[in-house]
DNA sequence: AGGGATCCGATG
DNA sequence: ATCGGATCCCTT
């Protein structure tokens, strides 16, 4: 007979500890693996962290516990689904996350293999359901489904996962509006691409960050090369470099439509060892992928975020490419961030990290600089081409502004766009936002909210309706402001669409391309919208973030920001240097091929030294002044910062349960500990509850965390859910 | 007293 | 997270 160590599936603060049952079977059965047990009058999926043989009988164990303990169900595998390795990193995650072990597992594993009793319905069949529009009545329609008629007129085809809620198309598919059909699933197979005949030459400098990674004794080096200057090939090199030595790598990319970028520089140069590992394989690709890696198959794995648990073995080398990207930071529990855990896996194997940016977060940088990391630095680009040169257009001189065409664009942007499209060269315009415009009634000022989630509403055009941006809410477009009754509603602020539209008034000879994620809800729009960008079917390009993240199109010359003052509105302590970033990838995106490029900022602050300094694509200026800004406000990297978030049905107990720990913190802490709130977040009602946040600052973070660890300690205010944001790069 | 909604504690 | 028993509240 055995004894079972289990945690179970529900990732509660107060059920993060094994549970212990009875296991009288005869199967193989180790720590790692899944088992069904009853739980509390249900039947659940655990995970066994330990196995005890016992020579006890039940009723013998029964007394030593004093209480009857529990036969599992069955044992879901028979083999570790994780080595020992994954299994310490998993520990060590959630002790530095202060997130429930359960949580961190479920994070790391694929869906199939995920410990929770929905992932027995196992990998998925090769097909794909489809959704068509088979008539384009408009009556009869909620403001929902309205909405996905027009989505399905405007894309055609799209995947039925793409569409939303089932309910809508259970709604539309009675009412005979769409029909289903299901297609063969296209499985992504890495390109045959021609294998290089020998490695590129490394310049002097690559070569000097190469002997400088392998020779140093720290784990951890930033490789800070401007944009242009080849980190790619100092990636291939490192990793031929492991091959010889016979060990592995992990390439992780900050986003999932990097990958196939990413895939083709390695497989040309290493053949097909490689293997791909993010959330938007099909659970049977991620699945084989998974088992490919565990079985020891590929010696280089490619991946987003959660690639980083990838099972490979004996690593030497695990690379961040665009280490500041905030999507390698995990935006729910256990709110991970890839470079962390990068670096507690690195220890495991005495493996080498290497952090690459042109504009490393601060973090980062502070680390580089105090000796923490070490730092290989490329500053030539690969062509000796000059970084294009940056204009800022002052927005509050009311001269420069072309009032006639709603203001959006300065006559100088204007008239760069104009030489451009004269020459036959191509323009790329950020805008910060998707839509149309926020709507405001012109009479009384009323602002139109989001019932659901209270955030503010934007118009969108293309389907005349209202929408939320973070919960999804829509509303047909009002025909009077709900609050004065007035028709007058004036739009104000700047989108994507609207731009688009001025942009057809003043060149309505150009071609003109969008790319926001209204575009990318199908996936498949965003390689075609690029590639026909590529091809010169568009002159101009307006698209939101997603555009300036490293897209190579030779024939573009000019790159604008219509507004670089969005950002700087933000309230977060890192608005300053996202908005620096954005400029400086604005700035990148210009004069990559033969002829050289140009930038543009807009802006109402041209002064603020986040816009100067990324116009002069100075970023040690900026990283010094940023450095200064967060000491005076005790932000890091000169405090560590724990978000926790509160979560109840009823507004009042998620304000007292922030009290409550708030008061207990600051006894046990003193003046150890800064602490904000409970303030209500941005988004402060969201699917029925209410959200509170308390915002600790301390840098003896050691003793923070053991507080926080004692839960009981400051919870008696029951119906809260409370989370922990350790690190959080949004507050 | 009876039925439904809500709260609370325990889960091996 | 989820269940079941205890408690509360309103109607009869």
């Amino acid at each position: 007979m055995k004894l079972l160590s289990v945690f179970i599936e529900h990732a509660k603060a107060n059920l993060d500890r094994p549970f212990t049952y009875l296991y009288l079977g005869k199967e193989e059965i180790s720590r790692g693996c899944r088992v069904i047990v009853p739980f509390n009058h249900t039947t659940i999926m655990g995970f066994v962290d330990d196995v005890q043989d016992s020579s006890l009988t039940p009723e013998e164990v029964a007394y030593k516990y004093g209480y009857k303990i529990n036969e599992i169900i069955s044992v879901v595998d028979n083999k570790s689904l994780l080595s020992e390795e994954l299994i310490k990193t998993s520990e060590e995650v959630a002790a530095y996350y202060l997130a429930p072990k359960i949580a961190v597992l479920k994070a790391m594993l694929p869906s199939s293999l995920k410990p929770s009793i929905s992932s027995l319905r196992g990998p998925k069949v090769a097909y794909d359901t489809y959704v068509k529009l088979v008539n384009e009545d408009e009556t009869g329609l909620t403001p929902k489904q309205l909405e996905l008629v027009r989505f399905l007129a405007r894309n055609g085809e799209i995947l039925k996962k793409e569409a939303g809620s089932t309910s809508i198309l259970k709604a539309l598919e009675e009412k005979g509006r769409i029909a289903y059909f299901k297609k063969e699933r296209l499985r992504y197979v890495i390109p045959n691409s021609e294998r290089e005949e020998k490695p590129r030459q490394l310049t002097l400098e690559q070569e000097q960050a190469v002997e400088y990674i392998v020779s140093t004794d720290k784990e951890v080096t930033l490789l800070q090369g401007i944009t242009g200057s080849g980190k790619t090939e100092v990636y291939l090199k490192l990793t031929e470099m492991m091959l010889k030595q016979n060990k592995k790598t992990l390439m992780l990319v900050p986003e999932i439509s990097l990958t196939p970028i990413m895939v083709e520089y390695f497989s040309r140069r290493f053949g097909n060892s490689i293997a791909i590992l993010h959330s938007g394989l099909t659970p049977a690709e991620k699945y084989d992928e998974y088992r490919r890696i565990a079985r020891g198959e590929a010696k280089i794995v490619v991946g987003a975020r959660s690639a980083v648990f990838a099972p490979l073995d004996n690593i030497g080398l695990i690379i961040l490419d665009e280490e500041h990207v905030e999507s390698y930071k995990q935006d729910q529990t256990p709110f991970y961030h890839a470079r962390e855990v990068a670096i507690m896996r690195a220890k495991h194997f005495g493996a080498k990290v290497v952090l690459g940016s042109a504009t490393p977060s601060l973090e980062t940088k502070a680390r580089a600089e105090k000796g923490v990391y070490g730092l290989a630095k490329l500053t030539r680009r690969i062509n000796d081409k000059p970084l294009p040169p940056t204009h800022i257009i002052d927005m509050r001189e009311k001269r420069s502004i072309d009032r006639y065409h709603s203001g959006i664009f300065t006559y100088e942007l204007e008239n760069e766009i104009k030489a451009r499209l004269d020459k036959g060269e191509q323009v790329i315009l950020l805008v910060n936002r998707r839509g149309y415009a926020s709507v405001v009634c012109a009479d009384c000022g009323y602002i139109h909210v989001c019932p659901s989630c209270h955030g503010n509403l934007t118009y969108h055009k293309e389907d005349d309706m209202l929408k939320c941006h973070h919960c999804g809410y829509v509303e047909l477009y009002p025909q009077s402001c709900p609050s004065c009754g007035s028709t007058k509603i004036q739009r104000i602020g700047v989108g994507t669409e609207r731009v688009m539209k001025v942009l057809n008034e003043i060149f309505p000879e150009a071609k003109l391309g969008r790319l926001d994620s209204d575009i990318a809800k199908a996936r498949s729009n965003i390689p075609k919208v690029l590639q026909e960008f590529r091809e010169h079917k568009y002159d101009i390009l307006v698209g939101t973030q997603m555009v300036a993240k490293g897209h190579d199109f030779p024939n573009v010359t000019l790159a604008g920001l219509v507004s670089a003052d969005q950002g700087l509105a933000m309230q977060s302590y890192r608005s300053a240097e996202s908005t620096f970033g954005l400029i400086a990838q604005t700035v990148g995106r210009s004069g990559r091929g033969q002829v050289n490029g140009k930038a543009i900022i807009q802006t109402f602050n041209p002064m603020h030294y986040a816009i100067v300094y990324g116009a002069k694509q100075d970023y040690e200026a900026f990283y010094h002044k940023e450095m200064q800004q967060r000491k005076l406000s005790a932000y890091p990297p000169f405090y560590y910062l724990i978000a926790v978030h509160f979560s109840s049905k009823d507004e009042e107990r998620a304000i007292q349960a922030g009290m409550e720990m708030k008061e207990y913190l600051q006894s046990v802490m003193g003046e150890e500990l800064i602490s904000l709130g409970p303030i209500a977040p941005y988004y402060s009602f969201l699917g029925g509850f209410h959200k509170r946040m308390v915002l600790l600052k301390s840098k003896n973070i050691a003793k923070l965390k053991d507080a926080l660890r004692d839960i009981n300690a400051f919870s008696s205010v029951g119906g809260v859910d409370i989370s922990f944001d350790v690190d959080p790069l949004d507050c």
